[in-house]
DNA sequence: CAGTGGTCTAGACCACATC
DNA sequence: ATGTGGTCTAGACCACTGG
């Protein structure tokens, strides 16, 4: 039956946020598929083909996956087969995958300078937990990063419970704390290691750096990570495609 | 009236490439519309539908853009109010948008080395044409950068006829010669600054830069540019978004 | 086998642009 | 008024998965 108009938007975009919100709302676990498209049309009244809609949406922006003769389940970076890594745009020159460990240096609390509170919509003071590690592609250490976390939303974060976890941490975030990052801007320039980093990564001091400067963001666009890494592009590099 | 299926391959994809391949052959120019979805479901004898999900991809991978009420136009790189720079990542970083200019500092031809004949799917010796020129943004000049072509697509290029042209490059490319840029892949490093590159920047010997090696592809994933560019990041940085 | 997503059709109607 | 793309429906059938 349809519904003839009485809005604005297409009635597909209001399924998709309908589904959204539910999926935001953890109706649906990640990895668990969510409701046929059939049981969805039935419960929105509405065509089949209009849910398709508004699941290709959802699908596009990289929230659920089609599985075809399984169902569609909501995304998750916890599998190992599709993509662990999504938002890991480094890669080696040679295009070996190298194996991937995480050095965690450093886990404190603080408060938010104004910057950090800025990007991550916060109020400067206001709670952070940060993070500091290296990532080494086999031998090779390579970034050497901090993550900002605001405190309210990672209650809990210590560092044995993060090294307790292997895997992406974005798959750590998600089970631990149910924060799903869905979304990321960068910002890259290259900067000159100072002494710090320079030890971290094995390169002299003063030698190039690749900056990334990373704000995540969850449902909605609310932003809950901002990460500053150092990449030393001795043998790596970071990778792009343009369409 | 249905094609049963006597194939392997969706309808949908078997007319995508069809048309795909009337866009190859230059059948329509870019800006200009293709045929409606009603007359190209009359002349490949499908429904409208399966003509709309067609072009849906072709407009996802940007060859064509739609325009309700008007028709399907030719992805173009020349049109002022879209996107003339679809392909430039470098943003200022208080955002505001400077004017941009190019200046071109030499065009020379020559021989492909085997590098860049892998790159451009050439063979070594083959004929290449080299630009040479600084894009400054605002007073300021931000990137420094070779482009290497393919001699035999790019035959006429000469200074004179570069610096005439006002807009993109690829624009440029588009109208002269019918070279139409559709996809890239990057590669970024951070590297020290050369005496050249210092004195074309203006920065210090020494300096780190942001470093971008571009590939660029027509249709068919055929490459048809090699871009190394060299990027100041005092105040512009390269930006992303990871979906 | 039944259940899922994927394709395809035919037709109605809406929103927008142009004349 | 006409032509374009955009939405929505109803129903048929295909392709794939798993019990």
């Amino acid at each position: 039956m349809a519904h003839p108009s009485p809005s604005f938007q297409p009635l597909y975009l209001q399924i998709k946020m309908l589904v959204e919100k539910g999926l935001e709302e953890g109706d649906w676990q990640p990895g668990e598929p969510i409701p046929s498209e059939a049981e969805l049309a039935a419960r929105y009244e509405v065509s089949q083909g209009t849910v398709r809609k508004a699941i290709d949406v959802l699908a596009a922006a990289k929230l659920v996956v089609r599985r075809q003769g399984k169902g569609t389940f909501v995304a998750t970076h916890t599998e190992e087969k599709t993509a662990p890594f999504r938002f890991l745009h480094i890669r080696a020159d040679d295009g070996r995958d190298e194996t991937l460990v995480s050095h965690l240096l450093d886990v404190r609390r603080g408060k938010a300078g104004v910057e950090a509170a800025r990007l991550l919509a916060l109020k400067a003071g206001d709670a952070v937990i940060v993070l500091t590690r290296v990532l080494a592609f086999g031998e090779e250490p390579v970034i050497f990063e901090d993550l900002t976390l605001p405190g309210f939303l990672f209650r809990g974060l210590t560092r044995a419970r993060t090294e307790a976890h292997s895997g992406s941490i974005y798959g750590f975030f998600e089970t631990e704390f149910g924060v799903r990052m869905v979304k990321a801007k960068e910002r890259l320039r290259a900067v000159a290691a100072d002494a710090e980093s320079a030890r971290a990564l094995g390169v002299p001091a003063g030698h190039p750096l690749l900056a990334i400067e990373r704000v995540a963001y969850t449902y909605g666009e609310r932003p809950v990570e901002l990460r500053r890494g150092l990449v030393a592009t001795r043998r790596h590099h970071y990778y792009n495609e343009l369409g």
